[in-house]
Order: structure tokens, then sequence, then C-alpha cells
DNA sequence: AACTTTCTACGAAAATCTTCGTATAAAACT
DNA sequence: AGTTTTATACGAAGATTTTCGTAGAAAGTT
């Protein structure tokens, strides 16, 4: 902790980036994460440029997120020439995975149908994206225990 | 920003909490507005033990997080005797419907159904569930523009 | 009344996240 | 070769979040 005190109680800090899997992502590094995947590879100035350009970011200020998300493990870095190309290191399908169960365990108590009709509830989808839905549900409870 | 340069670009702050509603609760506030919400109303103390006491959280820690969710609105806060009372300011439909609609903004694409389906995916559901949302979509369809 | 327990207020350290300025190095251009 | 452009590295300021220590008021005990 912070003080000095060498009597503080011994705490077994939480997700010390231990053995286990995957880093979530903050807020910004999703929003240059989102930029990797749709290219599937992408240097910083092409990050830099789809988020805006300078008008929305300084240059540096994407380069070193992508440096610390490069440290972190969130992306892998590949030099070609003095560009760095990064690529993402997990799918954006297994990050939202693991965002949709955090979410789904913090704040729907572990429902995932509660997820689903408050994600149903407003946000207007179309006929089409109602009928995929009920076609992967069908699909659901056929394979099941 | 941080330099004095006087010349810095101008930058309009994003989301500055203008004129509109609701403030985003951080990571820790959600769990504490968690028990809140729970409870209906509820003490410092009454959060501090249903997040596992001193073991998990310094008592003035969570008395602290909620006097700052107080001061952001977060929960309204009324005096009985020396005892505070917090309740929540937003109702957990209206924080989750929040959350929902963020997520699938900046991470499904602005498609409900991919987050629906995402959220089906793993986390198992039981046969009754699925035939609440099968309801629900039923409903949705048929009062429909 | 003195002591202990229960609570709130305040301030600030630590941790994390965001944003850049400055320094360099390599490549491209003249 | 000298200059400009394009990129990365580094360090650090600023902002926000999380965590507590310390102080002191109020209520409950002996």
């Amino acid at each position: 902790m912070h003080g000095s005190n060498p009597s503080s109680k011994i705490v077994l800090r939480k997700h010390s980036y231990m053995s286990k899997k995957s880093v979530k992502p903050t807020e910004k590094e999703l929003e240059i994460l989102q930029i990797v995947w749709e290219k599937g590879a992408a240097s910083v100035k092409d990050v830099h440029e789809a988020l805006g350009g300078e008008k929305a970011n300084g240059y540096t200020t994407i380069l070193k997120m992508m440096q610390i998300m490069h440290e972190k493990g969130l992306v892998s870095r590949q030099k070609n020439g003095k560009l760095h190309v990064y690529k993402a290191r997990q799918t954006q399908e297994n990050t939202r995975q693991q965002m949709v169960d955090k979410i789904i365990d913090t704040v729907f108590q572990g429902s995932a149908a509660q997820l689903v009709m408050s994600a149903l509830g407003n946000k207007k989808s179309t006929k089409e994206e109602l009928d995929e839905i009920r076609r992967y549900l069908d699909n659901l409870e056929g394979g099941e225990s």
C-alpha cells in the first residue's frame, strides 16, 4: 500500500497479471484495438489516422499507447524496416466474450438472459437480426445436454 | 493539456459531464452500487460488510468511495442520527441500459444482435431462460413499427 | 466522568490511465 | 552532404481511481 507502516495488512494483490490469461484493455486501448482488428495489422500511423488524425489525438499519444499495449501483451509487434506493425494478440471475439462475461457477472447477477433482454430492449434491431437470434436460439436448444 | 505552451491545440473536452445525464460509475463504484441496489438503502457499514469486510477493503476506503459517489451524484444520502444511509440515484435498470448501450457501440459495432449471441454463446443459460428470451422476441416483433 | 466503540471528514499517497514534449535515428529528398 | 520527413524511445505531467491513515465527533459502556 502506501504508508511505510510495517504492520500493514498483508494483501494478496488481486489480478496481478499472474499465470492465466488476457489483460483487460482500457477504454482507449479498446479504441485502438478496434482499428487493429479491422485492419488485421496496423502501424501507429494507420491507427492515428483511423482515429481522426492529429485533431483527435497527438501522434505520440497513440504511439505511446501502442507501446504500452505491447508491454502489456495486448498486441504483438513486428519491425518492417523502421516501421512497426502491430497485431492484436487476442481475437475480437475473445475480448468481446470476456467483456460480456464480466458485465454479466458484475451487473446482471450472472444472468445472460437479463443482459440479452436489456440489449434488445432499446437498441432497435432489425427484423433480420431478431430472426438471426431466433435461429441462434434454435441451434442452442438443439444441441443441448 | 499539461505543458504551458500557449499555442497548444484548443480541444473541446469530450464528455465534460455537461448538461445531460448520469455519471458513469467506475468499476469499484459499481460494486458498491450493486449492494446499494440489492438492499435498497445501505450504510457504509452495510456495504463494507457485504463486500467482504476488512479483509477485502478498509472501512474508510468504502466510506471515502461512498462520499465521492455522493459528490458525483451517484447516490443520495440521508442522515439518521450520526449514521448516513445511502440510496442509489439511478436505477439498476438505467445503469444496465447505459452500460449495454455503451458496450454495443464500442465493441459490437452497434449490433445488439451480436452482443446477444455473444452473451448466449458461453454462459450456459437454462432452457427456461432461453424460452423467456424467445417470448421476449415474440413480443418485440409483435408490437413493432 | 472516563473509556471504548462507531462513524464521518479530510487529506494525501499510490496506482493506473491519458496525453505530450523532446530527443534521436533512419530514410527520403535536394 | 545537408535538410526535411517519418518513426520510435523515453520521461514525465496531468487526470482519474483506489486505498488509507489520522483526527475528531457522537453514542454507548462501565
